[in-house]
DNA sequence: TTTACTACTTTGCTATACAATGTATTAAAA
DNA sequence: TTTTAATACATTGTATAGCAAAGTAGTAAA
């Protein structure tokens, strides 16, 4: 195992990005690519290896739907949407996150 | 898989726990048993399978030193301590920790 | 009809959290 | 003196998930 600052992040990422993807589509509807551009905007690279897996992951959950639109240049996409289901998976993050936020704090004093 | 509020905080705590380790031991000299009692007392639950094998990794990283001591009841303790090369990794985790709390906060608006 | 771009998908690898189990030391109880 | 309880360190096997790399396919411009 490496031991550089990428590794590290990469390591912290790990659980959060669930949290990042429901949060973004609770915002709005969204597709594969144009959720990689979001998240590379917040300064979060995630490749798509990792992130088409996850949204499948998600909608077998039930946390998200998604129904396909036409591109106005290329191939069609897949906008995903988030569920009932998963409003309320979000609800317990948001409090889960909170709680680690805190934890860190604590641990840091 | 579950879906469960504890298997999301348990998602989530991955990647923050190497974090959490080398705090905890950057403030004092610690033994395995004392971290669990530390992190449970933070609010979050590790269990040994996952410390011991985590505590020697970051031994053979350099991160992280030890020595024997005698304990007033019961086996001798492994006392792990954080060396120079840990407090520079802690360094460089304390930044990624700050991006990644920024990124949510920036994902969440 | 070939090239470029966009978009979705899959495969193989590696790292790691965790449950479960095992080993060992110490001291008090039987 | 043997057994039991408590403390502490360690390992094994399993499942999950991020990622690199390679693959598939639709659309439109050259």
């Amino acid at each position: 195992m490496e031991n550089t600052v990428d590794n590290v992040k990469s390591q912290m990422r790990k659980g959060v990005l669930e949290y990042c993807i429901l949060s973004i589509l609770n915002k709005k509807d969204a597709y594969a690519s144009s959720i990689i551009d979001e998240l590379k905007g917040a300064n979060m690279i995630v490749v798509e290896g990792t992130l088409y897996p996850l949204l499948i992951r998600q909608k077998n959950q039930g946390l998200l739907t998604y129904r396909w639109e036409e591109s106005p240049q290329g191939p069609p996409r897949k906008y995903y949407a988030i569920t009932e289901k998963g409003k309320s998976q979000l609800a317990e993050m948001d409090a889960a996150w909170k709680e680690i936020v805190d934890t860190i704090e604590f641990i840091k004093k």
